[in-house]
DNA sequence: TACAATATTGTAATCATTACAAATAAAGAG
DNA sequence: CTCTTTATTTGTAATGATTACAATATTGTA
């Protein structure tokens, strides 16, 4: 089964209508795991969707983060926040009440056989979910509707 | 010893000239650790500095960046990356050739008594640093000047 | 005091992203 | 097939955080 294909099941699967637009902009993503920008999969697709626009990609992409197709890399926030503790820790980001934790990362040991040979100069952990307080506030919610899942892959 | 003091003598042992401005800036950041954004810092020092610009909190920021006296919350591109891999996964940021390598976090398993009772949704994993081929290609220089320095922390 | 170096400020530019409304394409009913 | 509705795509304009830059103020030193 050749990408396009592929593309073409995984936006069925999720209940999304395989538009051609679709289908390329995913597509490029499985073919290229370079971790792409908008402005990277805009220019890679336009000699071959001549009349694409940028604002679609953003559309799109936006459709499949929430559909859960891709995943934005790094920790992203609208403003910059800046911590004056310099120590290596670990940071948690409620989506609720939108308060960052801090929690300690020094039991993580760990031996990366990718990254053997690469020199890591700083290693940044980021957690994020809904706080001890925010899921008692919501307790009645979180029983009723959809808006507190449980917890995924972790 | 007051925050005051304390702010003033980490900026003279980071050689960093110990101006009004900066020493509240400073101790604003070691007093309220709430991961300020620029925008919280300028408004919470404007009562105490009526004359206080945006731009200065920017650029003070900056300067402690750089001598290391904060960090920067999050991973931050000026672009957003997007990544159809959504099983959960590390990436490394090489600083020389800017590319991003994906890495297994299977083995990374966490017992993290301060998130006890919080809700998990996503674990992040980010390392930066230099990645193999830069620090080959770059041997010369690593021996010579200092644009590569060993591991700290980590 | 006077000079030079450093800090601070305000305005304007930048640039990724978003809002929004118009245009286009596709699906469904008759 | 044609009309009507809905979904998709598009382009332009706005937003908002950050940066560039030049002007002003402050500090340290002779």
């Amino acid at each position: 089964m050749n990408v396009l294909d592929s593309a073409v099941k995984l936006l069925q699967e999720n209940e999304i209508r395989p538009s051609l637009t679709r289908i390329h902009i995913l597509a490029y993503l499985l073919t290229n795991p370079v971790h792409p920008t908008v402005e990277q999969i805009y220019q890679a697709l336009l000699p071959q969707i001549p009349t694409l626009s940028k604002t679609t990609v953003y559309n799109t992409l936006d459709l499949f983060l929430a559909k859960k197709l891709v995943k934005p890399v790094g920790v992203e926030y609208k403003e910059k926040h800046y911590d004056a503790n310099t120590q290596n820790h670990g940071h948690f980001f409620c989506r609720v009440c939108e308060k960052i934790f801090d929690f300690d990362t020094h039991y993580i040991e760990t031996e990366t056989p990718e990254l053997k040979g690469f020199q890591i100069e700083a290693k940044n952990v980021y957690y994020s979910g809904v706080c001890l307080d925010c899921r008692h506030k919501n307790k009645h919610k979180e029983d009723k509707n959809e808006k507190f899942e449980g917890n995924q892959d972790c």
